[in-house]
DNA sequence: CCTTTTTACTTGACAGTGTCAAGCTGGGTG
DNA sequence: CACCCAGCTTGACACTGTCAAGTAAAAAGG
């Protein structure tokens, strides 16, 4: 458990809050309330709402990164098994904490982006996706196309799932899974 | 011109406080002060927020279309030129109305998605992407898989540098542009 | 032509939000 | 002992969406 201050207990409110209620229910007083102080309390210990946020999303960032490392340490240690751990894992996460996944990657300016804590856990996250890309070539003459070409293709599965518009079928017969995409793209390894 | 009833003129109210001033200061009352009418007119001609929301959506789906197809029939007239040619518009709509488009891919409950004018819009746009796939081969066993992987690349791509993870640098030694992606996809056409 | 109803909108209120200013309170420092 | 100051509370403000009641004018019915 990270330290009982007052601090933690508002950010760790508001990831139960999201989880719990969802986004539009993750209010300032909300936190406030449910630790047991008074509404105008966190604005002691975050600078107003985009503050709060930010913290949240900082811890989100973190349980993110840890999702996808286990989930990339526990595949077939290849470098396409790993490849796609990680983002299973990213698409995981996003399944299990969609109203999260959503605040992170929804940051329309009223979250505050300058925040150590917030830099540092995003920072971690997007490191190991560039070291489980660093084994294959570009695929196109830009040096970062291979880490690009990942990144946008697990978010754009994961935000159009997690959206409703695309649909995960049961039968499996018409969507294919982010493994499905990845394992179709034309990745080499290095020498 | 569309119609100049209220309805039509508080959407378009919306569509412009969107462009100017971005997503969180649209709202009902900002829209009918645009407008010139009272704040609880809205209610007379959509359910609430949710309602006013879809209306917006709804046409800011038929603009979206109207880009794609228009950089898609303006490109070179072959298969992959085609392909390029709508996801550059995609991009390019993406790019143009940062707040619009987040606003539509961003319905986290709080717009009523069962708004008919928003599913006819938004199917449109989705065919435009179905039709510009079809003359390739799914690039996996599952029978969307093309135009997922092609859909989830583009939005993606999109999302992640309109919210600044991915910045697109001048010096284009970098950061792959989503033609150079495309291209570099195994796809290949029906027999 | 007069009455009635319906539509389109206004006015006013309510609970909820984030934020700010002022006040309290208890523990540490001079 | 006096002080002060960080941590929190209380109360207010402007803003939001939503609802109920009222109004004015157009449409409908006889």
């Amino acid at each position: 458990m990270t330290q009982d201050t007052l601090r933690s207990r508002l950010i760790m409110a508001g990831l139960e809050i999201l989880q719990e209620k969802g986004l539009a229910a993750l209010t300032l007083r909300a936190c406030a309330a449910r630790v047991g102080v008074s509404h105008a309390a966190p604005a002691h210990h975050f600078s107003g709402l985009p503050g709060l946020l930010a913290g949240i999303i900082a811890k989100g960032f973190t349980q993110f990164a840890d999702t996808m490392e286990e989930d990339r340490n526990s595949a077939e240690q290849t470098p396409i098994g790993r490849l796609c751990g990680l983002c299973n894992g990213y698409m995981r996460f996003s399944r299990e904490h969609p109203a999260l996944f959503t605040l992170m990657f929804n940051t329309s300016g009223e979250v505050d982006t300058d925040d150590p804590a917030f830099c540092r856990a995003s920072d971690r996250a997007y490191n190991l996706l560039h070291e489980t890309c660093t084994p294959y070539l570009p695929v196109s003459p830009q040096s970062a196309a291979t880490e690009v070409l990942v990144w946008a293709l697990v978010h754009g599965l994961a935000t159009l799932q997690h959206s409703g518009r695309i649909v995960v079928t049961e039968s499996e017969g018409e969507t294919p899974t982010i493994e499905d995409l990845l394992r179709s793209l034309p990745l080499k390894l290095h020498t």
